[in-house]
DNA sequence: CTGAAAGCGCTTACAG
DNA sequence: CTGAAAGCGCTTACAG
């Protein structure tokens, strides 16, 4: 029913693979003859199968963004990430397709190394991560938005941990604020994500830098368990005036929970909600200082040095990129207490 | 260099087509000759080629969920639907594929009609929708999530729109409150989705029904038009006591809003969450209630709805499902105020 | 139960 | 500049 190029040739009355170098344009074609099969294209309503292209050529231009959204959804961030990705795709004449999958990869053996896409970009890496292993025996190309604790031989890009955090606890120190918390967020499962492993060292790393005594304070990441980090604060760093929170839902929950024990932010406790999305900033009462994920600009990335790898570039060094710190209102001078207070804490 | 189903026969001593029945348990095998098939696939790790397999059968048993990622990301309840989506794909060994698209459905014609994908659920659907024309067009079989103005000879399956209204409004009126406003989200675009329209007429309809005076206040889709909404909220409908808002951001806004005011939620006006996913429910101080999408749910019936079409089942009508109502702290017991006051607004 | 062979709709050396 | 033909790796009547 659907025009193929054999109908395409007869009707023009040249060859099939005339016609395929100008669909493709490979080939030089005299104008007269391109013109011919141009209008017979127009009267069949030719469009080409790609499934039979992509056997023949063994590309199909598709790459597929693979994330864990049978697990946790498409959340925060990671909408971003998929739009930019998208466009980069685009722009290079490639299909973006997202394919959810689960954190252990459990469907990727489904879609990918059976030829459907050229190329796989990797989300929400864990230092240790058998998806890699799998891919590689798939022997797809892939690269990683985020890295494992090894990335040799790996195409990686991933944000600048060290400088978005050096943002946050400097922009909170030249506000006064020397006991800073750190909140992570953990996830539902065990995995340890890299940018977790990440964040945290360069937390300690500022802090040391700093002179802060270092405190972290994981926590579930909901805006519920948010709130129930606010009582848990008072008794893990009571002398904190500041906490750097790496979830946009704890940082929310915290907010509305030091509200209701009469905590006032950011006069009496500043917060940073730390490389989240800018999804609950301006819901939150102050808006929310926040060091946001570059996420589109690494889904562009992500697709554009899976592009050059399927060109054969040798992979690289990974790819870092800088959180932008978006001021907001939850961050103030710290206050001021006595030196002899902040110094000894009372002991227990 | 990957085995192909001609490795596997000539390493078993069989025919190309009997690797082909038992890798696809088409045909009856001896359990002997299929031991050896199976033996030598796996001595050669096959893989079966799915861009082969799709030429020669014309099916890829991939579908795809179209979205407008490009011109809004995947927000709010989107998240849900991907996932109901891809789980129930996934159950009747289908896969899902995400297709970040524009509201136009510009990228559509690059990846549908070209064999790739069997069938199309398409989301976030207009009233008058030029992406049903494109679809029909390219002759690809697609269901809707969501419903445009003529749905004769469409599959769709949505929101039941009335019975929905009917939780939030009556919901309100067992608190004793009467006028209820509604605040739907306009979007950037023109275009006039199906939900909105409908989720409108249903207010007008429930509104008559209680004696409600009706007002309608769109507001951007935004938390900080949802917060301006709220000085506004006061000149174009003083009386209210309670507000359906058809959007989760500017519930948040209103909120947020309205108590940098001075004015409670609950106590002095009640606030709804219509048709939106949970996301801020519980980020807002008090946790907001709601009426919320069943997402998931939709997600899963498109796709069950796209396979049984590709089974050659004929259209239904519409498949309608309600939303949840899930109580929070944002409604309560309409304040009481002399019914004179209530009943006859001072004149202009 | 198994196999030989046509065919899915393209791409791409190779010839001319 | 154009064409005849092999081949991509499968599925599926058809025969036996």
């Amino acid at each position: 029913m659907a025009a193929t190029m054999q109908d395409v040739a007869d009707r023009a009355g040249v060859s099939i693979a005339t016609v395929s170098f100008v669909v493709n344009n490979t080939k030089r074609v005299t104008p007269e003859t391109r013109a011919r099969v141009e209008q017979a294209m127009q009267d069949l309503g030719f469009r080409r199968n790609l499934v039979a292209r992509a056997l023949a050529s063994r590309r199909t231009r598709i790459i597929a963004l693979v994330l864990a959204a049978l697990d946790h959804g498409i959340r925060g961030a990671s909408s971003d990430f998929v739009v930019g990705a998208a466009w980069a795709a685009s722009a290079a004449d490639y299909h973006l397709v997202v394919y959810p999958d689960d954190k252990k990869g459990g469907q990727l053996p489904a879609l990918v190394g059976q030829g459907l896409v050229d190329g796989v970009v990797l989300m929400e890496v864990q230092m240790e991560d058998s998806r890699v292993e799998l891919l590689t025996r798939l022997d797809v190309p892939f690269t990683l938005i985020g890295r494992t604790g090894d990335t040799s031989g790996l195409y990686c890009v991933d944000i600048d941990f060290d400088t978005s955090m050096q943002l946050a606890i400097e922009h909170l120190v030249d506000l006064g604020h020397h006991r800073i918390v750190y909140m992570p967020s953990i996830e539902g499962g065990a995995e340890r994500l890299g940018r977790h492993i990440r964040a945290e060292a360069a937390y300690r790393r500022m802090a040391k830098q700093h002179r802060i005594p270092p405190v972290v304070m994981p926590c579930p990441s909901s805006v519920p368990d948010g709130r129930a980090a606010a009582v848990r604060l008072a008794s893990v760093s009571p002398e904190a005036t500041a906490v750097v929170v790496g979830d946009e839902a704890v940082a929310a929950g915290l907010v509305a929970g030091l509200q209701s024990r009469g905590i006032t932010i950011p006069d009496d406790i500043s917060v940073v909600s730390f490389l989240t999305s800018l999804e609950y900033r301006s819901a939150c009462n102050p808006p929310l200082t926040v060091v946001s994920t570059p996420a589109s600009e690494l889904g562009r990335l992500g697709v554009q040095a899976l592009l050059r790898q399927l060109e054969g570039a040798p992979p690289t060094e990974p790819v870092l990129r800088v959180g932008v710190l978006v001021p907001g209102e939850s961050t103030r001078q710290a206050p001021t207490r006595t030196p002899a207070r902040r110094r000894r804490p009372t002991p227990i």
